[in-house]
DNA sequence: GATGAATGAGATTTCATTCAT
DNA sequence: CATGAATGAAATCTCATTCAT
């Protein structure tokens, strides 16, 4: 007799969200092609097999996560673009959550972009696809920064460097935390690189 | 005859300089795993067997190439840090000189740092001696930062924050160049950033 | 109630009936150990674990399957013998069903029988019982043969050979049709190989 | 020191003859999809990893024993055609080398054709190539029957029907040696099959 | 020094089979 | 009866490393 179609559903989903998770610590731990199917299903408490009831292949996997945060990322962008206020205010908002790690899968792509760029596990299509998203999302924080620049808080010129800058910035942060090569940032901080003088 | 013992030195010095370039590009298009030993060794134009002449595994040889690195970027920086003139001159010619890839591979550590830190291939005493080193160079370029706010010509605030993120711009520069998602950075747009108002 | 036992008993036996006919279509399109359990469940429609509650095992279907075929062949078999008229008249017959595919899965066995006796799925056992069962209706063939030569209408030697051969060209007809390397045979053409001179 | 390149190529080739060589045994044995990497690795006394310094798969492995099989037989079917004599003695000699297995592994396509066009293993690609070489072989074949009847010594009838059952029985009759259903056969008895009444 | 055959540990992936629901 | 999550053995394939020549 089939059983409760949705709640196997919903377990089914909570199944992958719980391998993509452990999936994103590991990878943070040792990196994207250190990070076996095995660690992810013995960290998760199943069989390696297992896994390939969720993701049809390691590449799939990493396509997922990838897409998961580079979704997360873009949520949060447009939230921080709704919201009221100048948008060295939004910015604010922006950098502190990222710090927060509130979110902090959605850190992931800052940090492992370039492995995935370079790796082997991954087919060239979802690359280019990566390069379009994180192009995108940087569009958006270049918008805010052209936004400051119309209200005169932010530092004149490119934009889209700025947002690059920016990112890097949060991504060293985080990065050199992880790494404990202390150097503490605060979003002021970090902004004032960015603010009008 | 000595003579020929010293050239075989020289000759041997030569070929493992070769096996390390050939590397560094590999490793620049393909990241630090999905690079081979025999990868390596086929763009040489030897066969594998006989890298192992030149260095004892995989390890000792990314180990070589670390220390190459981080080698140059500390000579670079000291040659830097000896120029005369104000501190913001200083910090211009050392950006100038890291984006005109005047030395390319020294770049490499720039880029590959993490996947360094997080490899399964490297032990985790070479790690730390990565750490430390990384934290030297920063310190050197720190004290440029805190010469030029004594000058009065940079930004207050942490000046070890300020050199983790100049390398992070120049880090992002060199990777997003490569990876075509197209920023054009020059030495005066990034040090804008840490000019005094 | 005993009516409703009964209906189960025959739902069970046609959901059998029904796995094994989905079964040989598979095997003859995809090959022995190319067809996964699976493969046969989502074509019946059926979840793959359900399987298990008609055959124990992967071994146990194919050995169904098997017995299902030489069964079907030894009543063809048996019902060919009985015809009246001459021996050449029942072969001709004979032949003609079979190539006309009336019992197209009855001819399975014909081409599946050398990866069953090479199967790693199957065991031993089974094995020989299936040369066993093939040995007899060569004979029953065989016998027919020999009645012709006693009519002299058929070739002299050896009839089990001939039963062989017999068997060996509508195998290569089926075969050679399905794999589209064309030859058309009909039953006069090949009879003629056994006709008497 | 480069050894003698010579000697090299000649080990080397004759390593994947002895591969292939056992390779063909197991298949015989066990068939196409039972036979695994590493028993014919360990047959061969080898690594399963030595394989695929020879091989790039197993794929390109059965590949490389279809092309020696269909090569090989080709090659005796041109010697044959090119005897002197009549047609029928030309066919007695294929028959008769054939059933001798002097050339035991060309009898490998007779067997496996079917295994062959069936496997996952195998590409489209290579099938397709494989049913023309068996169609062009075929052909050689029935140039022969065709020269028979015009000599009168063969029955008349499709030559490419006759072709396609004398490989039957051939295939047949090792087939069945080798399963232990036996049927003797000799070239005398399997060609009267063919001859003109 | 130089080669590349050889090894073997280990990674990905598949699938028959079991079993809780 | 029915489902499909879960297991784990086994197969393919890769590659760092060794070593005879």
């Amino acid at each position: 007799m089939p059983r409760n179609v949705e709640r196997d559903q919903e377990a089914r989903k909570e199944r992958c969200e719980q391998i993509l998770s452990v999936a994103v610590q590991l990878i943070a731990q040792k990196g994207l092609e250190a990070t076996k199917i095995s660690d992810i299903a013995a960290k998760v408490g199943i069989s390696h097999g297992l896994v390939y009831n969720y993701f049809q292949s390691k590449e799939e996997l990493f396509a997922s996560l990838l897409n998961k945060n580079l979704d997360s990322l873009r949520h949060h962008l447009e939230q921080v673009v709704k919201l009221p206020g100048p948008a060295l205010e939004k910015l604010t908002a922006l950098v502190e959550n990222m710090l927060r790690n509130q979110w902090d899968d959605a850190l992931f792509h800052q940090m492992f972009i370039d492995q995935i760029l370079t790796s082997d596990s991954i087919g060239e299509e979802l690359k280019q696809s990566v390069r379009e998203r994180i192009s995108d999302n940087l569009d958006i924080i270049a918008a805010l920064f052209r936004e400051g620049q119309k209200e005169g808080s932010i530092l004149d010129g490119d934009p889209r460097q700025h947002s690059l800058v920016l990112m890097s910035c949060i991504r060293s942060a985080t990065l050199f935390k992880r790494r404990e090569l202390y150097v503490r940032f605060d979003a002021q901080s970090i902004l004032r690189y960015f603010v009008a003088r």
